[in-house]
DNA sequence: TGGCAGGGGTTGA
DNA sequence: TCAACCCCTGCC
């Protein structure tokens, strides 16, 4: 275990760590017997929380970047209390109170669902390592910060063959090249709005529908992307359909765009780790 | 221990 | 609309 400097205590309300580093969204962190060690762009971090405070070691990075991450400045009671009144919602909301969606570094989002394609999550964290111990650049004993799209780049997709993204390094080298060349600015993104900013992220080799939802929510803080991967339609389809009759993939966009208010993708990653979490692994989950 | 099915998607025909 | 794309895991 590497420690680094402690220079922050601090407290934060609405705020679950855990669930939040648990629920899918980040693919950097690892938990260990001293809590969580991860990154935060460039950044080493450490986190920790002891009788309701958190304990945070980190290396430079800024109190303002710490904040913009985990999106402590967000109001979440006032977010959540926007969603409709339904049984689901409701499990959904105790089983993780303090969730959050992080605003993590475009580029490195982009690099991670793209090679999130048929994908489980562990192995999407196997990937993010190897690309950082194979790609990135060194930080002391710590580990090694995510690749530029530069390093990812010159790196050629055969490395990334080599770090076992099998058909997915053709995606990322070309993705890569296009950010790095300037195609794509993932800065400019920022300001667009976000069904233009969709459409510019859909340029990218390897980023679908699904991804660039992912990228606007999990990177851009749009809460109204709403990604619907097999799981999102598999919770649709068991909470809010009737198993008798089939529904369409266009219908449930439909559906989640008008029935969970203007957060909806706050809605989906609070019903997405509680399902995949608790409901699907209780014998009750074909019931519904 | 090895074979097999399937997984948090995108692309191109 | 559908096959192809790679690798890993769980199951038998």
């Amino acid at each position: 275990m590497v420690y680094l400097p402690k220079k922050r205590v601090r407290v934060v309300a609405d705020f679950n760590l855990d669930a939040t580093l648990r629920s899918g969204q980040a693919f950097c962190w690892r938990h260990g017997s001293h809590g969580w060690s991860g990154w935060i762009g460039d950044y080493p971090v450490q986190i920790s929380c002891r009788d309701d405070e958190w304990r945070i070691r980190h290396d430079g990075i800024s109190e303002a970047a710490l904040a913009h991450y985990f999106q402590w400045q967000v109001p979440l009671p006032e977010i959540l209390s926007t969603f409709p009144d339904d049984l689901a919602l409701r499990e959904a909301l105790a089983f993780a109170p303090g969730l959050r969606l992080l605003r993590q570094p475009p580029w490195e989002t982009v690099a991670n669902f793209i090679c999130s394609a048929q994908k489980q999550i562990v192995q999407i964290e196997q990937i993010n390592t190897r690309l950082r111990d194979t790609l990135g650049v060194p930080h002391g004993s710590f580990g090694r910060s995510f690749p530029s799209a530069e390093q990812v780049y010159d790196a050629g997709e055969q490395t990334l063959r080599a770090c076992r993204l099998g058909y997915r390094a053709r995606h990322l080298a070309e993705a890569s090249r296009q950010v790095a060349m300037g195609e794509v600015s993932l800065e400019a993104i920022e300001t667009l709005p976000t069904a233009e900013a969709r459409i510019e992220l859909m340029r990218l080799r390897g980023v679908g529908e699904k991804v660039a939802n992912c990228v606007l929510l999990f990177a851009y803080g749009r809460h109204e992307a709403f990604p619907v991967d097999v799981w999102v339609e598999r919770i649709l389809r068991d909470l809010y359909f009737s198993k008798k009759r089939k529904v369409t993939s266009a219908r449930l966009r439909d559906f989640a765009a008008s029935y969970f208010g203007p957060h909806p993708g706050y809605a989906q990653q609070y019903l997405f780790h509680w399902y995949r979490l608790k409901k699907a692994s209780s014998p009750q989950a074909s019931e519904g």
